[in-house]
DNA sequence: TAATTAAGTCAAGCGAATTGACTTAATCGT
DNA sequence: ACGATTAAGTCAATTCGCTTGACTTAATTA
């Protein structure tokens, strides 16, 4: 990150920088369209019919994108439509979370190929590595099952875990101070031969909800994630906005007034760790997501409080996020049973007024998002299937060739 | 802003976008370290030297860079710097606010090289255009006698009002309803020839900062600004956010406590408002600023209490954008007397925790901006010139020619 | 004084989009 | 039914900006 010269600029760029945008756009034109001509993808991207067939041709014999039966449709010649073929890549997605961790094998469009997860000691990473490589390891024979190319075709590995990171100070136990110090990067990277990318565990709902979810296409949302403990993963024109160091939308950590220090942290009142503490359940209890249902439908006075008191706090939540981001919507996702979720979600209503109270909305203010559990880790796959293939800037500069 | 296509798909990119992004490139290269050679930007931007030279003659012929003596350092053929030449670009910015309208001129560099300020009637905006249009044509009159480019040169007109934009219901004052409806920008354009653009007050804060104050050449920065209201400007990934509607950072609206709608927005405790109505002050008032700097020096019991609310509300929206965006550094800044903005600064320390507090922090968590008030004209004026010369995504992109 | 190092130029080459004419294949109008 | 029209898509030549590699210039170092 540091360069060796002090003189600060951004990279430049050249045809190979042009032809990669123009691949990536085509991609993210065939990804939320579903099925495009040449001529459709021509004017959509304001390339001309050439430059498209060239790239379509390219995208075609990379198996990436396939040719559809043509269509007529009025006059002219039929078109024929192109869309993306899903083994045309694939990535490898791990959570880590306190006692858990999943990996997930999926494709290019986000279908989730494989699956595995595993208990994981909370403060031995050393140990927890070996767990993981091995979970990897499977979903990655699994895929190999599925496709042939699987390896040839797989982009990365993307890991999600809780945040924040690269604080020193952290003794708590939620934030995995054991595994924050490990190398654990360079560790898996070394392990798999992948590439490796981290985000937080809300940045990955956001990631997941953006190619499969409510946030498909959308520009700028915002989506709040309720786990163990609570964050919101940001969709900023158009890609995940991490912050400075990494740490953006870490809003667990907010603390919920102006009043200091001793008051209490968002995290401490609306999340499942909240949660289990308001009603005694054992975090560790592998049934605890079937007794938050039976709990939820059940109606039980002790449970329906803790989500009117959550939702309280949340409501006031997508105040502040609306206020702050003017989002086209927020999302809510959870990793606690569905119908939880929703009656979250209920309970939130009527939400306060703010600037997002605007007339002629296309989207709604507040939306329930997933409430999968894997879809963390589908999350943590999809990052690195955007890196390859979302028309990001970056994506479009001279990368400094590594020296030496 | 909506396509007659249905079809979704960003840009596609050519030549020209790599070209005109490579331009961009040097110029902010040459903006943040003031002056380099061709070599040194050679390597900043990892083009070859070829490429820096054809680009460097061409900035030279168009007059937006020089060349200066030759540098003997050590080896080798001395270098030639370049630099920019600030008379290479002007633009005029407009703030707009209840009572008072403010243009200047700003050149390349960000130096203001024309002022000019009127009052304004704040319920009859055809009227007040006529006053502003005066007084663009006086600022545009006193730049073309400083340089006889400037007309050719002039790349065009930002405008900086409060915000937000685009609400139905605002009947309050603060907002300046009869200007909010008001088509302002159509009538600038067709009563000055320029591009016009729009930015709330505190973004333009933010721009001004970015151009030539503290968060200048800092990719993650937000920029308080304590004005009449109170607002944020949001640089994320060195670019300015505005979020879904152009009213991100309007966090003046953004209520206290989870309370509800009964609970009190921000900009009723702190901003300058709250303060001349704790004070008992007519915002009107042609001496408002040395009353308020009188007060300060004479530490006024009323001023220092309401400074030392102010700076609890403040401290807390701090944390709040420490935790929500993980920035490099926050801004203040502020239209009051540098005195006041510096108290209120010192009395928001002790800051509250949050992950903003790590060790190796290159920049402080938050620093005082520009206290001037002519700085919300000076950013409305770097917007322009940023759209212009800075490295945007967009600008790589292909535009959309207009249809028939 | 020669070797070395670095800045910068020259001229040919290359790659990706553009241009404009052309082909193909459908519908529309009479 | 048949020509006119419209639209998809291809072909071949062109253009434009970056790259490549050899070369020139001008300084420091041994």
């Amino acid at each position: 990150m540091d360069d060796i010269s002090p003189i600060r600029a951004k990279s430049g760029t050249n045809q190979e920088g042009t032809s990669a945008h123009n691949r990536r756009v085509m991609v993210e034109a065939l990804r939320l369209n579903g099925a495009l001509s040449r001529a459709d993808l021509a004017r959509a991207t304001q390339l001309t019919k050439q430059a498209v067939s060239n790239i379509i041709e390219d995208l075609e014999s990379d198996g990436l994108v396939v040719g559809l039966d043509a269509v007529r449709k009025g006059r002219g010649q039929p078109s024929t439509p192109y869309r993306l073929v899903p083994e045309g890549a694939f990535a490898i997605g791990l959570q880590i979370d306190r006692h858990l961790t999943r990996a997930v094998a999926v494709d290019l469009m986000g279908s989730v190929l494989a699956r595995a997860e595993a208990n994981l000691p909370l403060d031995e990473p050393s140990k927890g590595v070996e767990i993981i490589l091995g979970l990897i390891g499977g979903v990655r024979r699994d895929l190999a099952a599925i496709s042939s190319q699987s390896e040839k075709r797989l982009v990365g590995l993307g890991v999600a875990m809780p945040g924040p990171f690269g604080l020193e100070n952290s003794d708590d136990k939620w934030m995995m101070p054991a595994w924050q110090k490990f190398p654990l990067l360079e560790t898996l990277a070394a392990g798999t031969g992948l590439n490796v990318g981290l985000q937080n565990d809300s940045a990955a709902c956001a990631t997941a909800e953006r190619i499969v979810g409510a946030a498909h296409g959308v520009d700028h949302a915002v989506c709040l994630y309720v786990g163990y403990g609570i964050g919101a993963g940001l969709i900023l024109n158009g890609e995940l906005y991490s912050g400075g160091h990494g740490n953006a939308g870490e809003i667990g950590m907010a603390l919920l007034s102006p009043a200091g220090p001793g008051s209490t942290p968002l995290e401490h009142r609306a999340s499942l760790a909240s949660l289990y503490q308001h009603l005694g359940l054992d975090p560790e209890d592998r049934d605890i997501y079937q007794r938050m249902n039976d709990l939820v439908l059940a109606e039980n006075p002790r449970m329906m409080a803790w989500i009117d008191g959550a939702a309280h706090d949340l409501r006031w939540s997508v105040h502040l996020i609306e206020t702050i981001f003017d989002p086209q919507t927020v999302i809510l996702t959870s990793g606690a049973p569905q119908a939880l979720a929703r009656r979250l979600v209920e309970a939130m209503h009527p939400l306060l007024p703010s600037i997002a109270d605007r007339p002629g909305r296309s989207l709604p203010r507040l939306q329930l998002g997933t409430t999968d559990p894997w879809s963390i880790a589908l999350g943590a796959a999809a990052a690195p299937i955007s890196r390859a293939f979302d028309p990001l800037f970056s994506a479009i500069l001279k990368t400094r060739s590594s020296p030496a």
